[in-house]
DNA sequence: TATATTATGTTATAATATTACATATTTAAT
DNA sequence: ATTAAATATGTAATATTATAACATAATATA
């Protein structure tokens, strides 16, 4: 995967995106935020906060946790990022939202987690909201399990 | 609500019931047990761990957060209880599930919780998921928003 | 330039959860 | 019935995750 999937580049274009975006929408990509950012690219995977906050302060950055927690509130409020709830962790989007929901597969073997847009399970859930009366503000799915590569093996 | 929906008698259900679960599957419904899916229970809404810990030490019962994490894991183990993990909090489940999946819907207003069972979200997740060759073991749906009854308000 | 807004620095502490080990209780095997 | 094994609870300590509160700095706007 690591041959086909050029992970630098991923990561450059997951910055770049994110400079795009925070132009459009007019905020700032400070250094910091850029940095968290990145760190959180390079991850990979669902990555902790007290993790980046390491890694920040081996890096000239300041490291204290309201450092960390801003600027992921500011990168989760641009959909830059999600927050695994079920890990308290930090991970990467590289998804075009239109809505406020997000679906992760999350392997429990290896730890990848995959995001997805998948229209039918928002038709779904939207219908059923509708019997209910309950207007949506936010999705959460998050699906546990084994992955295709972990399950080979 | 509270006049149709009897909540001592829901409470009561609520008990009977796991009591019948635990039977089934002989394991035990301990006191400590029990007392936090009542508490739980008669909050009727996300409760969490360390508000539980400071019921039970008001009621004669040692007020150790591993008492309660314990009986959270067990409870949670069995179906008896969710974890919203958006929250932090536990929930009574008055569910049947077949699957390992839960899908709760979240009034931010009043913040009462309602969980469903939907085949048809079940249906989809399964097919994307084998689409992917990702094996679920747990499927966990929250749904913020505003409730029937706080949107007329 | 003055003012308001936004972002960051810093200390302290709150909220959530687990580890590790001791003791007690229950269950199963002899 | 007695011992051994498994399960459940008691307890202290600590790890992990996150926020509050207030000061200062940087940036945008009037």
């Amino acid at each position: 995967m690591w041959e086909k999937h050029s992970h630098k580049k991923c990561i450059q274009d997951a910055l770049g995106h994110a400079e795009k975006i925070c132009l459009e929408r007019k905020c700032k990509l400070t250094p910091i935020r850029k940095k968290v950012l990145q760190l959180i690219w390079e991850s990979h995977k669902p990555i902790k906060a007290y993790d980046l906050l390491a890694q920040l302060s081996s890096a000239d950055f300041i490291e204290k946790p309201p450092t960390v927690y801003r600027a992921l509130q500011f990168l989760s409020g641009n959909q830059l990022i999600h927050r695994i709830e079920s890990q308290n962790a930090y991970i990467g989007c590289n998804v075009n939202h239109e809505g406020l929901d997000s679906k992760f597969f999350i392997c429990d073997e290896c730890n990848e987690v995959e995001e997805l847009t998948e229209p039918n399970v928002n038709k779904t859930l939207t219908e059923v909201s509708k019997k209910l009366g309950f207007t949506p503000s936010l999705v959460n799915v998050e699906i546990h399990g084994t992955c295709a590569q972990c399950t080979q093996q």
